[in-house]
DNA sequence: CGTCTAATTAGATATACTTCTAATTTCAAG
DNA sequence: CTTGAAATTAGAAGTATATCTAATTAGACG
């Protein structure tokens, strides 16, 4: 498991190959193709391929004598979801030691806010806690929002703006919906 | 986008690292512990340390003379995500070069299933393209489900089944709804 | 203020990897 | 069978990075 995990890794972690991969994820190349694209020698190109079919993620069709290179979009998908959830097993462990003693100050017994926090990192905390309620996908009217943040405070104003600057919730002719957790920020930003 | 990218891949590119890494990711260490664990001498430590720190994937917290280091699994989800995330902006591109050409052989001018797919491979990309029918965040009922399918194919009861045993549809008291793309699967699992 | 401990920084050495040129293989076409 | 085009393989040279020892910093404590 660690073992493919890092071969994964060290198969990505070159410039040169990131880059082939970023342009198999366009089309199909040839090696010729790709050294003139990279600045590269064919036999170096070789090399970088010769080390992403090796971790499945480049598959060969011949036509003549030129090999067209492609990318295993599935092999990539497969890999690297395997690095989300590896993650994933890895956050509760990490991170309910840590946030939970933050959230721990914040929540009653009733799971309802006592003060919002003036702390950035600590209102980061709890607003990720708020968002357990919001599931994706799911669109929301700004009724809706208000009622589940009332649940939790009164001021649930506050905490719709913040969830928004967090780029937690995401806002479009009064309907809200949640943003994907890549997009989330610790800090608000903009308008 | 793509720098960070490599850096990241560059971070856990390395045994010593990733081993680090999934030792931080069920507690606190200091650099003496890493060091004994690792067989390595802390200076060494100290040196992986860093780097996974410019990554923003390791925090630390002094205690004394003792610096205590952990995971910040935040800031790994997230990037592990954007991986996913960019891995999933290039499937659709190839994806839809391989897979258009497998459903051609299924589906039929009504956009009609053919057949089931006997092969795992087809099958998943049958259940995928099944699975346009179907919203995020939408509840649907037994018969809705049913009647969906049934446009498609007459053995509606089978491909539900596929779908929930692919983690791409959800079951519970007779309710369904759509997993989100991260969790479906290219085989059956569990029960 | 000295002393002890934990950690980091500096600098040297060793290892791993990238890239190149040159030689070899593979395949199609006369 | 020979020739030419595309790619790979082999091996050398160069670059990057891991690891070490030795020196330095930072904090705790008498």
């Amino acid at each position: 498991m660690t073992e493919t995990l890092l071969d994964f890794f060290k198969a990505l972690a070159h410039e040169s190959r990131l880059r082939i991969v970023g342009l198999l994820a366009q089309r199909e190349y040839s090696v010729q193709e790709l050294a003139a694209l990279l600045d590269l020698k064919e036999p170096t190109v070789s090399h970088h391929l010769a080390i992403l079919k090796a971790q499945g993620l480049v598959t060969v069709r011949a036509e003549g004598t030129t090999r067209w290179h492609a990318l295993d979009t599935a092999a990539l998908e497969s890999l690297s979801r395997r690095v989300l959830e590896a993650t994933e097993a890895a956050a509760p462990l990490a991170a309910d030691e840590n946030e939970a003693r933050i959230l721990a100050g914040f929540v009653d017994a009733d799971e309802r806010l006592k003060e919002i926090p003036a702390s950035r990192r600590k209102r980061a905390v709890v607003l990720r806690w708020l968002m357990r309620m919001f599931e994706p996908g799911q669109r929301y009217t700004e009724a809706e929002i208000n009622g589940y943040l009332k649940s939790r405070h009164w001021d649930c104003a506050t905490l719709r703006r913040e969830l928004v600057g967090h780029r937690m919730l995401a806002r479009d002719a009064g309907i809200y919906w949640r943003l994907p957790k890549a997009q989330w920020r610790d800090e608000t930003i903009g308008p």
